[in-house]
RNA sequence: GGGUGAUUAGCUCAGCGGUAGAGCGCUUCGUUCACAUCGAAGAUGUCAGCGGUUCAAAUCCGUUAUCACCCA
């Protein structure tokens, strides 16, 4: 066999990949010894439409690195792999795929058509990212993979499982247990997909605004006396006013505004708090008026200090609207437009005023208060004409140069995550889950230790957030998702439906009011969920059962939405008016058609993926699961999710640890972004670098807490070090090594070898203790320098004159097992060419990743041959320095005088004459004086020279030891000066004190040395 | 406004109580039979500033400055 000079990354890895493959290398189990204990770890699911970008290679070879230790150690290791159905984002895709294709929108195509093209594309795209998984050589059980939408109805074939299942199941435990609720509450709404999103999906931007300040009239042309006052009390200011001013940056909303707020200290207002004030917009005849209260909530430091309430479209004048029972006024429909529905402008205004001054108007959802000429419009259309009919009408506040005044400033704006458009408060309908009542056992697993979070920091993030959750928007008014599993029915135990004989039965008088009342239209709703329709009917028959005859007979049948039901629901009854059989009543109920937020499905993954709800063998033995890995960025999202909903649904915590790793950023630690044109594909570095290199370098960047700084000439540095390894191995295999048959770990007798062996137990306790903590970039970096830095430096040069010997089996016995034990302590990070490597040297029975992770420790180590060896090399260091400072060319072989050595020394160069000869570039070492035309050699007990001709140059010869001289002094007095110091003797460890003493007893030897070479060069 | 982190060689970063390291870059030398995707040698740092704790501080504490991120 021969090798070829470097590693052919891509023709191995397409290799090797199909491999393990074949072999089932990754399969749940696979190399676990008997009995052995669980490690296992599911993947932070993918989008399903996704690519693998830098984010993923970094986060997918941490935990594969974690897997394959695992592996190797026999632990019965599952890594379960899995895709997320993403639904924003995928829908986004279908869609603007379809728009791109000229086709027709998915409205006009209906939902069935659209969810069978969104699975079409699942199936077309979803592929893509295992495909660069397997790439990156992620060692993933394929067999087990996962999907969050599985088994959901509709899936077509290939897409079983149960995810569907477990998702509907939690949403129904949770709903019958009452931690899911239904209510209209303030959302973020997303005008472009037109859905509901959670707090967590708004991204506040700063961005260039404009504020505009307005004046509100008082009523009846009231004044009061204005005043303001300086920190001392002092008056600054006072007029008589008939209005009060206000500032806003969206004065579109100023058509829903319910009052104006000041603060109860505020003294400037307290004369017209309680009084009504007019909003300065809409037809004049029409022009609402607003009442004046307090509330905590304006600052008065901040503009006027007044602020205009609009409950129905910001979060702060809600909470305010809510104090102080101010109605809400919805403005726009689900795009951001202009309200065109319910009551007519006069008619809307009018029943606000009435409000205004106190009268309860019940619900106010038909009120539309958007004036009929600004009916449609987008919101930022209607914000342009509201402040020029305010300007035309002089009641804007005006600046020092008498035009109205609009301040241009930094504003906080919410914008969607996905979309990217501004994000609108909206009143609506949801379902929530209430997390507050489910926080609590989260919290209290991070607390307690149950489950560590690191770095440590994260966990005061993830408390503060906890600690101060809200309500979690779970409905989304989307497709491409779970649909929630409840049904709605008419409300006719409501009021409106009245028996009035008590008599426990309808007339049919009684029947027909509900239709010709509008009771059906206005009444309410009821709703159970259940896990499909048959088992919600029986909930509704329930209901049912209570009603007078003839309705409690009436059949529970399943319509598209309430229109439908009510049509149904009155083409029965008049059905049974005629013929009066009960058995054509029929009771329709509809079912939501909102589909759930994906992190709630998401937030099962680890269940989910391991066979909730049914009782699996995989579930009992690999939950909890070990560790997740995963970045900052879904903390919140996911993290603390899976925390509370495993914890609420199988009371167990879904991980033990969770390894919290940075992002990868660009080579100059700026975030990738597409719009920047900074983003680095995975796959490019793959293509030109290889898997491992790719692997090697984001591992060791891994430092806990920190941010990769991700470059090209890193990767490339790294290839480096993988063609490193390959030519060791080449060596090793020109020089015989493998020709042998391995007989185990090597007993060798020659000092280099027993050295290297002691250099390879190190390297393997420091590897399992960087891995254990979590800190891959150390781990990295002791087998860098290990192999690059001792293996290839050293010792393979110190092999070399061994190849032919009294030790030349041992030697070899001993490099084949310091190169298989390289390859099996580097193969969690670079799994390609270590597998290579393994197949090329040997017929092995097993592949590498299935090899025996090695146990070995300390009682390898040598003292006498380390002692030994760090002589030899700090010699050999001496000369090549001396050499190279004195300019001696590099080919020249030198004499080496010994001119003065002790029995250590002059033990250490006779048995190793011939590397100190090879590698130092002189001739076998001989007794004699340092003379004219040498050069000093300082080493632990000995002082050598070198020849190097006839006339050297003194002065730069001198200068050289000097330099060396002073060095070695300056270092040496530092220990001098502590060990001088009585406090330091007194204080510190004696083992410190020892090393001290010791470290400057050597530094006196050597210091003495250069001394007396550089009395000898005076001398001369 | 609140929180978190960072500031170490020209660049990118490790180290986080015992007196500074890596990679890349730079300079000089080298076609010695594994590797030029290499080897040898070398230069470069008041470890952001100030103050404190300690026998000892890049490392712990406080503070200032600058930057970054998260949450309002």
């Amino acid at each position: 066999m021969t090798m070829d000079k470097t590693f052919d990354a891509a023709s191995a890895e397409a290799r090797i990949t199909a491999a393990w493959d074949a072999g089932h290398a990754f399969a749940a189990g696979a190399n676990a010894k008997p009995g052995a204990p669980a490690f296992s770890v599911v993947i932070p699911p993918p989008n399903v439409t996704g690519s693998l970008h830098i984010g993923h290679a970094f986060n997918n070879t941490l935990q594969d690195i974690l897997v394959r230790w695992h592996r190797m150690r026999g632990f019965d290791t599952l890594w379960q792999p899995g895709q997320d159905h993403a639904g924003i984002a995928t829908q986004m895709v279908v869609e603007r795929r379809m728009a791109e294709a000229g086709g027709p929108g998915r409205r006009e195509i209906g939902r069935e058509e659209f969810l069978r093209r969104v699975w079409a594309w699942k199936q077309e795209s979803g592929g893509t990212i295992t495909g660069q998984l397997k790439r990156l050589g992620a060692s993933l059980d394929w067999s087990r993979n996962a999907f969050t939408m599985s088994g959901a109805p509709g899936a077509p074939a290939g897409e079983e499982g149960n995810f569907h299942d477990a998702v509907i199941r939690v949403f129904v435990e949770m709903y019958d247990k009452g931690l899911i609720y239904r209510g209209k509450r303030l959302v973020n709404w997303d005008p472009h997909f037109e859905t509901a999103i959670s707090d967590l999906e708004v991204e506040n931007i700063e961005k260039d605004g404009r504020m505009w300040h307005f004046k509100y009239p008082l009523a009846g042309g009231e004044t009061y006396e204005y005043v303001e006052r300086d920190a001392d009390g002092r008056v600054t200011l006072r007029e008589t006013r008939d209005y009060i001013s206000i500032a806003t940056t969206r004065p579109e909303t100023m058509l829903g505004d319910g009052a104006v707020a000041v603060h109860p200290g505020d003294a400037r207002y307290a004369p017209i708090v309680g009084k009504l004030c007019e909003i300065p917009v809409g037809p004049r005849e029409h022009r609402r008026l607003i009442p004046i209260i307090t509330d905590d909530y304006p600052d008065p430091d901040f503009g006027s200090g007044a602020v205009k309430i609009t409950g129905a479209h910001d979060f702060n004048d809600y909470g305010v609207a809510m104090r102080n029972g101010i109605p809400l006024y919805a403005l726009m429909d689900g795009r951001a437009h202009m309200r065109i529905d319910g009551l007519p402008y006069a008619e809307s205004a009018a029943i606000a005023t009435r409000a205004a001054r106190g009268e309860d108007v019940g619900d106010v959802g038909t009120v539309n208060l958007v004036p009929d000429d600004l009916r449609g419009l987008d919101r930022l259309e209607a914000r342009e004409r509201v402040v020029a009919a305010i300007d035309a009408e002089g009641l804007s506040v005006t600046g020092a140069d008498g035009n109205p005044l609009v301040e241009r400033k930094k504003i906080m704006q919410p914008f969607g995550d996905r979309s990217g458009v501004v994000i609108e408060p909206m009143l609506t309908d949801q379902w929530f889950v209430d997390t507050a009542r489910i926080v609590g056992p989260a919290l209290e697993a991070v607390r307690s230790g149950r489950t560590k979070i690191l770095p440590e920091q994260h966990e005061k993030v993830y408390f503060h957030w906890l600690e101060n959750i809200e309500p979690w928007t779970i409905s989304r008014q989307l497709w491409w998702g779970h649909q929630i599993p409840v049904w709605y029915g008419l409300d006719l135990a409501a009021e409106g439906f009245r028996d009035d004989e008590g008599d426990g039965a309808l007339d049919h008088v009684e029947l027909f009011r509900l239709l010709n009342e509008g009771g059906l239209v206005h009444g309410g709703e009821i709703h159970h969920a259940a896990a499909d329709f048959a088992a919600v009917a029986d909930a509704f028959r329930d209901d049912i059962a209570g009603l007078p005859r003839p309705l409690e007979v009436a059949r529970v049948v399943e319509v598209a939405d309430r229109a439908a039901a009510i049509d149904t629901f009155a083409r029965a009854l008049a059905d049974y008016n005629l013929t009066q059989d009960p058995t054509h009543l029929v009771y329709p109920v509809w079912r939501d058609p909102d589909v759930l937020d994906t992190w709630f499905s998401s937030g099962l993954w680890p269940i989910g993926t391991l066979g909730w709800p049914e009782d699996t063998p995989e579930l009992r033995k690999y939950f909890p699961t070990d560790v997740l890995v995963t970045g900052f960025d879904i903390i919140f999202f996911w993290v603390a999710r899976m925390m509370m909903m495993q914890l609420a649904v199988v009371g167990d915590v879904p991980f033990r640890t969770v390894y919290v790793h940075g992002l990868v950023r660009d080579e100059k630690g700026a975030k990738m972004s597409k719009s920047k044109g900074n983003v680095i594909d995975p796959l490019d570095l793959i293509d030109a670098y290889g898997a491992d290199a790719l692997r090697f370098t984001l591992t060791g960047m891994a430092a806990m807490g920190r941010d990769p700084k991700l470059g090209p000439r890193h990767v490339e540095a790294n290839r480096n070090f993988v063609t490193k390894i390959w030519n060791a191995t080449r060596f090793a295999e020109m020089n015989g090594v493998f020709a042998a048959p391995a007989q185990g770990m090597p007993q060798p007798a020659h000092t280099v070898n027993r050295w290297i062996m002691g250099e390879v137990a190190r390297a393997r306790l420091a590897v399992d203790e960087a891995l254990g903590a979590y800190r891959f970039n150390e781990a990295a970096n002791v087998l860098y320098a290990f192999v690059w830095g001792q293996v290839c430096d050293w010792y393979v040069e110190f092999a070399k004159p061994l190849f032919d010997g009294d030790h030349a089996d041992e030697t070899r016995a001993t490099m084949r097992w310091v190169i298989e034990q390289s390859i099996t302590l580097l193969h969690p990070i670079m799994p390609f060419v270590t597998e290579e490597i393994w197949a090329l040297t040997d017929a092995r029975p097993k592949m590498l990743v299935h090899g025996d992770w090695p146990e070995y420790g300390a009682e390898l180590i040598d003292p006498e041959a380390d002692r030994q060896m760090n002589w030899v090399i700090g010699l050999i260091e001496g000369v090549r320095s001396a050499r190279a400072q004195m300019g001696v060319p590099a080919g020249a072989r030198l004499d080496l005088i010994v001119t003065e050595a002790d029995d250590a020394a002059r033990a250490a160069l006779t048995a190793n004459g011939p590397l100190i000869e090879r590698l130092a570039r002189v001739n076998p070492p001989v007794p004699g004086n340092a003379g004219r035309g040498m050069i000093a050699v300082a080493a632990p007990g000995a002082s050598l020279a070198l020849p190097i001709g006839d006339v050297i140059d003194v002065a730069a010869e001198t200068a050289r030891l000097q330099k060396a001289a002073a060095r070695t002094e300056k270092d040496a007095a530092g220990l001098r000066g502590r060990l001088g110091n009585a406090k330091f003797v007194e204080n510190a460890d004696a083992q410190v004190i020892a090393e001290t003493r010791e470290k400057l007893a050597e530094l006196d030897e050597e210091l003495a040395r250069l001394k007396s070479a550089l009395a000898q060069l005076a001398a001369l």
